[in-house]
DNA sequence: AACGCGGGGAG
DNA sequence: CTCCCAGCGTT
């Protein structure tokens, strides 16, 4: 095995990041619940998160939706409006579900083992094995980001952390490191020291407990460690969105499954291979969702901006459109748009792209 | 196994 | 600008 190359023993390392944590530990709401909802909750939020990012996230959700039972009888748009500006909205939509499902086939009660943790959507290896451990104590090690990297640089594990074959050489690394008699502490510890110690950038090995041990500090490999492949580049889309008005009212879809931001609201949208849609292509799409346009009412100047996602970049420009009618409701059936006053716009779940063309350019 | 899915922070 | 952070579901 790999990480014999390190000189740190098993028992050692446990013990060491067990002494660190009480005394680095940050003070976090959902460390002070053993309720699994509460637990569930937090771990959803933080998966892709940084704490300082989800922080406020709990809050909102916590004291909107105290129970599952709160959170399964709220409505879709109202959780996924809570969560704007999060990312990755599936996982709302996810929670949601899981929050129903729970209610209505569990009698409110969470599964109280990893396996049946595991059960549930949007609960992965890692997310069944927080909620196991913090919320039930049971013996089974967390494995995310955190993890990885603590493992790979004390043990010296040189496999590409991105591939999913690896992952094994690190599960059951970390399974024969948890300790019987503290299992939720012990997984606390190592994510929080490789959060706060054991950083991607610029660890604090000069203050580490581990560092005399540490097969990467030891090797001068800590920047080398872990090896991960690079994710592949973002592809760049051009977006035009019709902002279509009429007297107080603009049309607003909800965006459907396969393609970015599912469930969220925004304007019609005409996709190009290029930045430029002609003025007589504008004309048109008009027309073919039920509207008119003279080429002489065409506004401008047109609103352009850039929102950069990891795997994509949008370039995106708004065209205000003033109607003379409002839509017929035979459009409004057909291209899935919706009346909408400025105030209930407000309430709609929207990707961060368009809250904050609403907040710059609608008034 | 590979891919798609957000948004923010540091330098 | 460029780099970094990442778990889950789908294909």
């Amino acid at each position: 095995m790999n990480h014999l190359l390190s000189s740190v023993t098993h028992p050692f390392f446990a013990k060491t990041l067990l002494e660190w944590y009480p005394r680095h530990r940050r003070d976090l709401p959902w460390r002070h619940t053993r309720d699994p909802y509460a637990i569930w909750l937090s771990e959803v939020i933080l998966q892709q998160t940084r704490v300082k990012q989800g922080l406020p996230y709990y809050f909102t959700f916590i004291n909107s939706y105290p129970t599952v039972q709160h959170l399964a009888a709220a409505p879709e748009d109202e959780v996924l409006r809570h969560w704007q500006g999060l990312g990755y909205y599936s996982r709302a939509r996810n929670m949601h579900h899981t929050a129903q499902q729970v209610v209505r086939e569990y009698d409110s009660q969470f599964p109280t083992s990893y396996a049946g943790l595991l059960q549930l959507r949007g609960v992965g290896q890692y997310t069944a094995a927080a909620i196991a451990s913090f919320a039930f104590n049971e013996q089974v090690a967390v494995l995310d980001g955190n993890v990885f990297r603590v493992l790979a640089r004390v043990f010296g594990l040189t496999q590409d952390i991105a591939a999913p074959a690896n992952r094994k050489v690190f599960q059951q690394l970390a399974d024969t490191l948890i300790p019987a008699d503290q299992p939720a502490e012990f997984n606390q510890a190592i994510m929080e020291f490789g959060a706060i110690q054991c950083t991607p950038l610029k660890p604090d090995c000069l203050f580490c407990p581990l560092q005399s041990h540490c097969y990467a500090f030891q090797h001068g490999m800590v920047s080398e460690l872990p090896v991960k492949s690079k994710a592949k580049a973002a592809r760049t889309r051009f977006f035009h969105y019709l902002v279509l008005r009429h007297a107080d009212t603009i049309y607003m879809r909800k965006r459907g499954p396969k393609d970015i931001w599912e469930g969220l609201y925004d304007f019609h949208l005409q996709e190009t291979e290029s930045g430029e849609l002609a003025a007589v292509a504008l004309v048109a799409a008009v027309e073919a969702v039920g509207g008119q346009l003279d080429l002489q009412q065409v506004e401008e100047p047109v609103q352009a901006m850039r929102h950069v996602l990891s795997h994509q970049k949008v370039e995106a420009k708004f065209h205000v459109v003033w109607l003379q009618e409002p839509l017929p409701a035979s459009s409004l059936q057909s291209t899935g748009l919706a009346a909408f006053s400025s105030s209930e716009i407000e309430e709609l779940p929207k990707p961060i792209l368009i809250a904050n063309y609403i907040s710059n350019s609608i008034k």
